[in-house]
DNA sequence: ACCCAGGTGGCCC
DNA sequence: GGGCCACATGGG
């Protein structure tokens, strides 16, 4: 059908642009967490400050994280931004993996995906894109992941005029193969697209047509 | 001096 | 259910 073959040539195009992304960033599943809180709404330079700090003060980890004074916390996580308030979230996450699973994300992962997300949306602090994120990049579970981008992107090129999340979600895994590498190679991609391209392309604005948009244009693009 | 960045939750209507 | 707003730092 349509849709499935307009998805996968985009697909087609980034990967052969980009090439592989082998997302998510990171050194373990729980880093992978940590990251996908501390990115809410906020550049990843940023993020990996705070992260770097974190693993300075050795304390990436559940148990270490608990335990450790708030205002210890908000102060390494300060370079990320919105401190406070993501200090508070990783303490809710690890309280709950300790409390649940005994700070083992294996036992945590062991749960089938739509239950997973719900007891992950319930948490203060993960909306529908954190958990997306976690399910995907550290449960390796074949969720979508949809973000600002995604949004901007898709609508731009014409896959959909709403902005609802879960309708976009939707869209993507009905569309897309039953992949994982594919779900996770897909967002990575549309992300790096957006931010090497899509504010600095002149025109990008309504794109679908634009002749100098990456998506309907054949020839390469040099920065 | 703006504006934005891989969102989320709280509050109001 | 939708429309605002606060949250905060660092880089253009």
């Amino acid at each position: 059908m349509r849709e499935k073959r307009k998805l996968l040539s985009i697909y087609k195009k980034l990967y052969a642009h980009f090439g592989p992304q082998h997302w998510w960033p990171a050194d373990s599943a729980f880093e992978v967490i940590i990251g996908a809180i501390l990115t809410q709404n906020t550049n990843w330079k940023n993020v990996e400050k705070a992260i770097s700090n974190l693993k300075s003060a050795k304390v990436l980890n559940p148990k270490t994280i608990l335990e450790s004074r708030k205002s210890k916390i908000e102060n390494w996580l300060r370079p990320s931004g919105y401190y406070r308030q993501k200090a508070k979230k990783l303490k809710v996450f690890v309280k709950h993996l300790l409390s649940h699973y005994k700070g083992k994300l294996r036992l945590m992962f062991n749960k089938p995906i739509v239950q997973l997300r719900e007891e992950l949306l319930a948490l203060h602090g993960i909306g529908p894109e954190t958990a997306d994120s976690i399910l995907l990049y550290a449960a390796e579970k074949r969720s979508f992941v949809v973000d600002a981008y995604t949004r901007r992107i898709g609508k731009r090129v014409g896959l959909y005029q709403t902005a609802d999340y879960h309708e976009i979600k939707a869209y993507f895994e009905k569309n897309l193969p039953h992949n994982l590498e594919i779900y996770k190679e897909y967002h990575a991609l549309l992300v790096e697209l957006a931010k090497k391209y899509c504010r600095t392309i002149p025109l990008c604005e309504k794109c679908p047509i634009r002749s100098n948009c990456i998506l309907t244009k054949k020839v390469k693009y040099k920065a």
